[in-house]
DNA sequence: GGAAACCCGTAC
DNA sequence: GACGTACGGGTTTCCC
């Protein structure tokens, strides 16, 4: 269990005390050594002023001071003149920044206190101890000393990893609560500040006893009744030295000042001193952000606040009269805020409302009130079943899913804004914040500008609850009016039909297939591990040897330096930042070294082991024993699907060691797997667009469609075609859905391109209707500036107008492949959406748990398997009628791999 | 020390 | 420059 993270600042005003010293010498460690152009080292003082950035903006405090140290020993060294004795000298790296560091608090006019003969702490210590009742104060610092000082309206932070002690953080930290923290360490003692402790006590026993005993004092009162007998004569011997280490590590919360509260009160910075000091130090970058006309922060579109008003419905009452007041409306929109990261690994915090209007309702689930069930289920019932409400929402999917692990499954929904925007414009971003701007001029927050980003998200469940509020209120408010404006555009473009009869119902079904997965037998993995481990460290010792150096192996960086300057092979192609050394490059050099033969092992092991070996049992979900991935139906400007968390979309299965890796993904118990995927569907396209009689002609008898290319374009029987000759038919036919040139074709046969040249002319003088089809593609999409599918799903290609020849020429093979890939998308996301209906129509048990583009893979009751694996590859067939049959092939099996 | 860029390789 | 669509791991670079 991760610590808390940081709350949000309340309404109560608030004091933050920055210890200087504490966080100059962090960043002075987490940061490189960084300098300006005149040699002045900078790298604390920028952690410094990153570090004042956040606080301000993040605690919004309305008090603010800085603390330094002062030069002079304090009441410590008079007491125990070893104090301190044993730290380090300061780098002088670091103490030369500590005057910009005071150079940074005045340009932002924040006033710093430096008392002479007293340490930071005893200031802070008093600062909080005379800080006004109300007032609710943040020490920016990791000092163990400090948090003696923490209580329900002090807490420390810690800017750079987030953290947030509270008191309960500090208990969890020491095992006592912040006004026993003293005791422990007086105990315990602390090496890094000389403080001496009890010989033979740590930090451990010291809280176990200050637990039982309560004080120092009052242990040592006791020290004959501690049971321990190691314990106790160590107390004996130490009680001297426990009285004088208390007295060390206390704070003195009474130290005059020379400011007062008032003084603290927080002012806006002096930009031009500000400006001028970053310019000194070359902060290029914060430079840039002081500047706002200069800014990269796209200024927000003039556009009035929010004008939602959210309301919450905090108890079942509230929630049971929200449902009621529901029931006539023609639809509503759901935002689901959620805690969490992925399929089954989310729960619901809450749920907001739109029916339209400036209003919105917000369900907290958890607070107290309800809980996520009683919220998914009431408006479940509202939502589902005879005379329920159509619903919509953006990010659908997950509504649905989060609404089934609360045991309410919705019907698909009846709008979605983010996907109505994606089959709109499969480039355009997508989120209700940039469609609301775009759209309705309105400028709402995302989730990050709410929680933040990356590391120092917040935990959802810490933001205030009317924060939470706001934020779904007002996106739901948008997307509720975004959909209207949305509709008429999809009907406008003719994506109507596809949106409402495929997009919408394959949330539901995807939403079923993230929440099924499959079971991952972690033993095959496991054991693959093992193996993998040992044959790489074999492989690696003789690469070592044969460079004669040792040096990371999966560094592009360092096996440039072995390979073209100690050894001084031919380097090759470049890449941006050097020479590639990727798959292409070391099999030419295999010819002249042994080397990279071996790297080329290592990499392929590497790759197995640490992308699919390695990282996929952490995802095999704890009460379900199986993967459940995450299926992004926005995730591809074609249409296809993409997939994450794994990807289970990329796992191998050409090398027979890749393929061992499907051993793992089996079935549950009594199933088999079944795996349908379309033969050559692509190149089935190609023939419906092309209308090329030969092509048709060789997909109706159902003809090897390889075997027939070259026989066609070469003019020799079928049967005579060699295997190499086949494979290079294959590469073509693949070329031509690629839009690739004869320069590609030659590098992936090894043949000159003059060679390739010439078969690729061979097979547009033998395949006139491809040919056209190639050329009318291209030619209306440069006219209209999109190209199509079969379903009328569309994609923007701008650049099939450039004057830039290489830009065009991209477009142009982007367009081509769009159509054929983007339609064979359509298709079996249709038959996906059939699939699953003939499923759920007879009242079947078979789950569809994969797609993997041309692939449906189901998992299917042993009782089932005959009626399943004959009418799902039927219903997949038949989805289309093209100028030329589908055909679907199916296997089964124990694992993925055998029914593959 | 976190984010982004880069290189490389897996799938269809 | 040269073959389309994805995702992700490891390394390096950036921050100045």
């Amino acid at each position: 269990m991760p610590p808390a993270k940081p709350a949000a600042a309340g309404t109560a005003s608030r004091l933050v005390i920055i210890d200087a010293a504490n966080t100059l010498y962090r960043a002075f460690f987490a940061l490189p050594p960084l300098r300006n152009s005149s040699g002045q080292p900078t790298s604390s003082v920028y952690g410094f002023v990153t570090m004042l950035q956040k606080v301000l903006r993040d605690e919004s405090p309305d008090h603010v001071v800085v603390v330094f140290d002062a030069p002079g020993g304090s009441f410590r060294e008079r007491l125990f003149p070893a104090y301190k004795a044993t730290r380090e000298a300061q780098p002088e790296d670091l103490s030369a920044q500590i005057p910009l560091a005071h150079e940074v608090a005045g340009a932002y006019r924040i006033p710093v206190l430096q008392v002479s003969g007293v340490e930071a702490d005893d200031v802070i210590a008093t600062l909080v101890a005379k800080a006004p009742e109300g007032l609710r104060v943040t020490i920016v610092s990791t000092d163990k000393d400090l948090m003696q000082l923490v209580s329900d309206r002090v807490t420390l932070l810690d800017t750079m990893k987030d953290r947030r002690y509270g008191p309960a953080e500090v208990e969890e930290r020491f095992g006592v609560p912040p006004d026993r923290v003293l005791d422990v360490r007086a105990l315990a003692g602390d090496p890094s500040d000389n403080i001496p402790g009890v010989k033979g006590i740590g930090e451990k026993g010291a809280s176990q006893l200050i637990r039982q005993w309560g004080s120092v004092e009052s242990l040592l009162a006791h020290a004959n009744e501690v049971p321990a007998k190691r314990a106790r004569e160590a107390l004996l011997a130490g009680a001297e030295a426990a009285r004088l280490s208390k007295q060390l590590a206390a704070l003195d919360r009474e130290v005059p000042l020379p400011l007062g509260i008032d003084d603290l009160v927080r002012r806006e910075p002096d930009l031009a001193r500000l400006r001028a000091l970053f310019e000194r130090l070359e902060f290029t970058r914060l430079l840039q952000a002081l500047d706002p006309k200069t800014s990269s922060v796209p200024a927000a579109p003039a556009a009035a606040k929010t004008e939602t008003t959210t309301t919450i419905a905090g108890d079942r009452t509230a929630l049971a009269s929200l449902a009621g007041s529901l029931a006539e409306e023609p639809r509503v929109t759901l935002v689901a805020v959620a805690r969490g990261e992925g399929v089954l690994r989310e729960e619901l915090l809450g749920l907001a409302v739109a029916r339209g209007g400036a209003e919105a309702a917000y369900v907290p689930a958890g607070h107290g009130g309800c809980d996520a069930t009683d919220v998914a289920r009431t408006l479940g019932t509202l939502l589902s079943g005879v005379g329920a409400r159509p619903w919509a929402a953006p990010a659908s999917k997950r509504v649905q899913s989060l609404f089934a692990e609360c045991g309410a499954e919705l019907p698909s929904p009846a709008f979605d804004v983010e996907l109505a925007a994606y089959l709109l414009d499969p480039a355009s971003s997508r989120s209700v914040e940039s469609l609301a701007a775009r759209l309705l001029g309105r400028s709402l927050r995302s989730w990050e500008d709410l929680v933040g980003r990356g590391a120092k998200a917040l935990d959802p469940g810490l933001v205030p609850v009317r924060a939470l509020t706001d934020w779904a209120g007002e996106q739901a408010a948008a997307a509720h009016a975004l959909a209207p404006l949305l509709a008429e555009r999809l009907t406008r473009d003719g994506l109507d039909a596809l949106f409402a009869q495929v997009e919408l119902p394959l949330t539901a079904v995807l939403s079923r297939m993230e929440r099924t997965g499959i079971r991952i037998d972690e033993s095959v993995l496991k054991e693959l591990s093992v193996t993998y481990e040992r044959d790489l460290t074999r492989i690696a010792a003789e690469i070592h040897t044969l460079a004669g150096e040792s040096f990371q192996i999966g560094s592009p960086k360092q096996l440039q330096r072995i390979l073209f300057e100690k050894l001084k092979l031919p380097a090759g192609r470049r890449t941006k930042t050097g020479f590639s050394t990727d798959e292409e490059v070391l099999e030419q050099l295999a010819a002249q070294h042994e080397l990279p033969a071996r790297i080329l092992a290592h990499r392929r092991l590497a790759k197995l082991k640490s992308t699919y070996v390695d990282a996929l049992p952490p995802l095999v979900h704890p009460a379900t024993g199986r993967i459940h991935p995450t299926f992004v139906q926005t995730g591809a400007a074609t249409g296809r699907l993409s997939c994450t968390n794994p990807n289970v979309q990329n796992i191998p299965i050409r090398t027979p060691e890749g393929a061992r890796i499907r051993e793992a993904f089996i079935p549950a118990e009594g199933c088999r797997l079944l795996s349908a995927d379309y033969s050559q569907v692509e190149l089935r396209i190609l023939a419906h667009y092309s209308g090329d009689e030969s092509l048709i002609d060789a997909f109706r008898r159902g003809e090897d469609i390889h075997r027939r290319t070259w026989a066609e374009v070469a003019g020799k029987a079928p049967a005579d075609v060699t295997a190499d000759e086949r494979a290079r038919a294959k590469a073509v036919n693949f070329g031509i859905v690629y839009g690739s040139s004869a320069f590609g074709l030659a590098s992936q046969l090894g043949i000159a391109s003059g060679e390739a040249q010439a078969m690729i002319d061979a097979y547009f003088e033998r395949y006139r209707g491809v040919r056209r089809f190639l050329d009318e593609t291209i030619t209306a999409a440069a006219r209209d500036g999109f190209v199509r599918t079969l379903l009328g799903r569309r994609r923007y290609l701008p650049d099939l107008r450039s004057r830039n020849r290489t830009l065009r020429s991209a477009a142009e093979r982007m367009a081509v492949n769009t159509v054929i890939q983007g339609t064979a998308a359509d298709l079996i996301k249709k038959a996906m959406v059939e699939v699953d209906a003939l499923l759920g129509g007879a009242g079947l048990r078979s789950r569809m748990i994969l797609q993997v583009h041309d692939e449906l893979v189901l998992e299917v009751p042993e009782a089932e398997l005959d009626r399943v694996r004959d009418e799902v590859p039927r219903c997949m067939q038949e989805i289309l009628a093209l100028r030329v049959p589908l055909l679907v092939e199916a296997g089964v099996g124990r694992s993925w791999r055998e029914a593959h």
